[in-house]
DNA sequence: ATGGTTGAATATCAA
């Protein structure tokens, strides 16, 4: 079996808008696995042609314009699921939006999570990201209770940024989403039910972001914030070399605001 | 200036 041994998560801000540098970042990076956010499209608008002139096979959750989730890999795609199970449903009619996606790959199970952005504190779309957050750490609590062993990375668009240092200004976001005690205590429990931050510690703060708002200059004034994380289970975590934040794909026409989080994996034994 | 940018059902919503 051929195992990952780097793989990213990355919010592209619609994939048919950005294809070429996804590819780019795929060739340029000897990505094997891709965690995909905000692909902004159904299953059948998708440009899979391009990913597989690279050598990539993808699997695709998007139900409409909004959202949208995917896996692409060079060490296969196996036993896909859409949405996890116990994943809220939000809207009127209340229906499943496309956030969550899994597939094992290469031996490791691999989730690409786009979090409920919350909108406001007193939004009803806060409460939604809330309780999708204690749904996700139960049911991947679960997966842990079952196999202790598994190798799982739980990676995505958090729309948390769980330290004060994690965003340009703690006074301007005082009273908005993302820094809240309750959305970092929601991530936190993620973290206590086994799934360790693998990113930070190979790219510490202050001042390391991941995504930088389009409007007002803001990543050329440097103001950003870091949201997108890959958390991994024990097992996986121990594999951990290195990671990394391509803030260069950040840079110049046609970029999406949110960077790629990479992370680097020793080989596993077989 | 209650603004600024981007992308998607091109008309507004979402981020």
């Amino acid at each position: 079996m051929v195992h990952p041994v780097r793989i990213a998560t990355w919010n592209v801000n619609s994939i048919r808008s950005r294809i070429d540098r996804v590819v780019g970042v795929l060739e340029r990076h000897d990505l094997d696995v891709l965690l995909v956010q905000e692909t902004k499209c159904r299953d059948d608008q998708l440009p899979a042609l391009p990913l597989a002139d690279a050598g990539y096979d993808i699997a695709h959750y998007g139900l409409n314009q909004w959202n949208g989730v995917a896996i692409v890999s060079r060490v296969g795609i196996d036993d896909v699921e859409r949405g996890f199970a116990g994943m809220p449903d939000w809207g009127d009619p209340a229906a499943a939006e496309a956030r969550a996606i899994g597939a094992t790959c290469g031996g490791v199970r691999v989730w690409s999570l786009y979090v409920p952005n919350g909108r406001e504190l007193d939004h009803p779309h806060y409460a939604y990201k809330l309780d999708w957050l204690a749904h996700l750490r139960d049911t991947a609590a679960g997966w842990l209770a079952d196999d202790p062993q598994a190798q799982i990375v739980l990676a995505g668009d958090w729309n948390i940024a769980p330290l004060d240092e994690d965003v340009w200004s703690v006074a301007y976001f005082a009273d908005k989403t993302h820094t809240s005690e309750p959305e970092r205590a929601a991530f936190r429990a993620v973290v206590d039910a086994g799934f360790a931050d693998l990113t930070r510690a190979y790219t510490p703060g202050p001042g390391v972001y991941t995504y930088w708002d389009y409007t007002q200059l803001s990543f050329q004034k440097r103001r950003g914030m870091r949201i997108d994380f890959a958390l991994g289970s024990p097992a996986l975590a121990a594999r951990v070399t290195g990671a990394q934040i391509d803030r260069e794909e950040r840079k110049g026409k046609g970029a999406s605001d949110h960077a790629p989080v990479l992370v680097d994996l020793a080989d596993a034994a077989s």
